[in-house]
DNA sequence: GTCTCGAATGGGAACGTTCCCATACTAGAT
DNA sequence: ATCTAGTATGGGAACGTTCCCATTCGAGAC
């Protein structure tokens, strides 16, 4: 009652103001200048520039049932590799006249299912995934009402959607092919907790695959749980199974400073045994003598999800199957996959 | 036409499904359950799960004028600091209720305007804004409406709106306290260009102030491109020109990163030169000995944002003035602040 | 038995758009 | 002159809600 606020001016005030009906001035705004006469368009123009008018977004989605949003659940916004992929989405959105409906899960499934019914609650035109859990129940009902969902990174296997992340058995080829190449034998992989999560299984799978493949290497695969002193522990006892010259591949930026962080703290230094980090950090540079990283093309991932929503949406459900469109990681060779070169012969002291 | 799509289940279908009326089904979803007598309340609560039913938030906006949603303004979604504080943003609003609108403008002050106007066009209840350039008369105007405004960390001189953020000039002080005590005596300070970003003018100015005041320090002050050598000339010459013991400190994290770059391309082992920078970044204790540095309550500004927020939007105007909430930050000390044992009495070598 | 009151429920207008359809006018063809 | 077609414009219904205002009904007071 006492609020200060000047309301926002509508439709019809700058129609009255401009001397014209609602729908010249809906028209004027929705893209169709061409077919008002030169001086209706001055007047409308002029009158909307006085009042300050700006369409209501929510108005306009009511009736079109356009509300130009696109949706996009995050499993961890403070995971760097979210948030670049993000910013790729970000501006694709923008791009194409829509914005950006985010929500973030914090990794946990219930906020997930909450999550998602909120932005279906904003009738989202189309919804960008990267799940935390196992949400395909919910999915397939939004699916099932035409809603276009694209799987961003991880996916589930019993959804049929379109997808869009990394080339994950190419990540590992590459990492292998380099660790390999500079001389390391003994291989340890290293992995968040895999459970459902695809990525995961993915590399890991592979990881397995290639290592039964190569007779000159020998390996082997954990994923323990990062907080804590595993690492270390797990570290300590594989190098001194394994003996030399050993490489530790890291399955994502996380497990990358865990195993950096517990390397150093055995007093081992990077290069005297291998360190490959898939997920390019910033910070990677910078430990000396530098860390090695696939980097994954965050950016473009991001684009190529939003231009599958379109696509999608503009094709009208014809129905089309779901397409999987995966990247290829770029290998940053650095110090931490260089042998010393004093240590090239003994292979297992 | 050929669209797979089930429509959305209406209210008015939810009603006829549980033989009631609109409006009882409105108040069921409105949160006036008790209002319902619970034989109603149990039927209207079966057919809204049997036909999938979901309030539809548009519409919803629409009448009420509550659209239920946030937005927010980040000048670079890239940025770790505004991530983090995004994520305490994100949180509250989970927690009361809103949802949040983010736009990213990249740091560039047309994208700023845009931007600006589409959130406006959503009918955000509120907005909270991380500036990016000056976009004072824009807000101002949405002030006018009635707009809730919170600004975070970067602030506009002209504009009278609540205010969230670091407390600079205490920032600044316990990072010159720390130094000094370190046994440091020659400071830089070094900072992304300062132009018109707030913070970045009260530390420069801060440091500034305290130095005039302290005869037993001397140093300098400085404001280069990040990009390029600029940073690594610069510090080469201040440490000719200064002597030792010699420290930089680091106006925020883009900042470190580049320093510690600079002093690693100059074979110069921190600690020897103290390096100490405000906003901590999950590598700064990975980098041997660690970098010293001043870390935000990130979460907690976001969260302060939201609820300043709210507590406008609950006053319904009245007027009150601005009000500004500053934080402290907590001095994480590492290896980078602290002088080699051997070099404590060389005080110009 | 009538009156009053509160609780439970429903009807209809309004929110600011879009979009279908109607109308007015101009110009050229007959 | 009349008809046709096209262009510029406007009126009104609809989108899915909320919220104001009835209406109904039983219980207790008179």
């Amino acid at each position: 009652m006492s609020a200060p606020t000047s309301r926002h001016p509508t439709i019809l005030e700058v129609a009255r103001e401009a001397g014209a009906s609602k729908t010249s001035v809906s028209r004027y705004f929705g893209g169709e200048r061409e077919r008002l006469s030169p001086a209706l368009r001055q007047r409308i123009g002029e009158a909307a520039r006085k009042l300050g008018y700006r369409p209501n977004q929510i108005a306009r989605g009511l009736k079109g049932g356009r509300s130009r949003l696109l949706g996009m659940l995050v499993a961890d916004i403070r995971n760097s590799y979210s948030v670049a992929v993000m910013h790729g989405v970000e501006q694709a959105c923008r791009e194409q006249g829509y914005s950006l409906l985010v929500a973030n899960t914090g990794n946990d499934p219930a906020q997930e299912r909450t999550h998602l019914s909120l932005l279906a609650s904003y009738r989202v035109e189309g919804l960008m995934i990267n799940a935390a859990g196992q949400p395909t129940r919910e999915l397939q009902a939004m699916a099932a009402q035409g809603l276009p969902l694209v799987l961003v990174d991880r996916w589930l296997e019993e959804l049929e959607a379109d997808r869009v992340g990394l080339d994950n058995a190419l990540a590992v080829d590459m990492a292998i092919d380099h660790l390999s190449a500079q001389g390391y034998r003994h291989l340890l992989f290293l992995s968040e907790p895999v459970g459902l999560a695809s990525p995961r299984q993915q590399r890991w799978q592979r990881f397995e695959q290639r290592l039964s493949e190569e007779p000159a290497l020998d390996g082997e695969r954990h994923d323990p749980a990062l907080d804590g002193s595993a690492v270390g522990a797990l570290l300590k006892a594989f190098l001194a199974r394994a003996g030399r010259p050993a490489a530790v591949l890291c399955a994502n930026g996380n497990v990358t400073l865990a195993a950096t962080r517990a390397l150093q703290a055995l007093g081992l230094s990077l290069g005297e045994v291998g360190l490959l980090g898939i997920d390019e950090l910033d910070w990677c540079s910078l430990v000396p003598p530098g860390i090695t990283t696939l980097a994954q093309p965050t950016e473009t991932i991001g684009r190529a999800a939003v231009q599958q929503l379109l696509a999608r949406l503009d094709d009208g459900g014809a129905a089309l199957p779901p397409r999987h469109t995966l990247f290829s990681p770029t290998l940053i060779a650095r110090g931490s996959t260089r042998l010393p070169a004093t240590d090239n012969d003994k292979e297992t002291p």
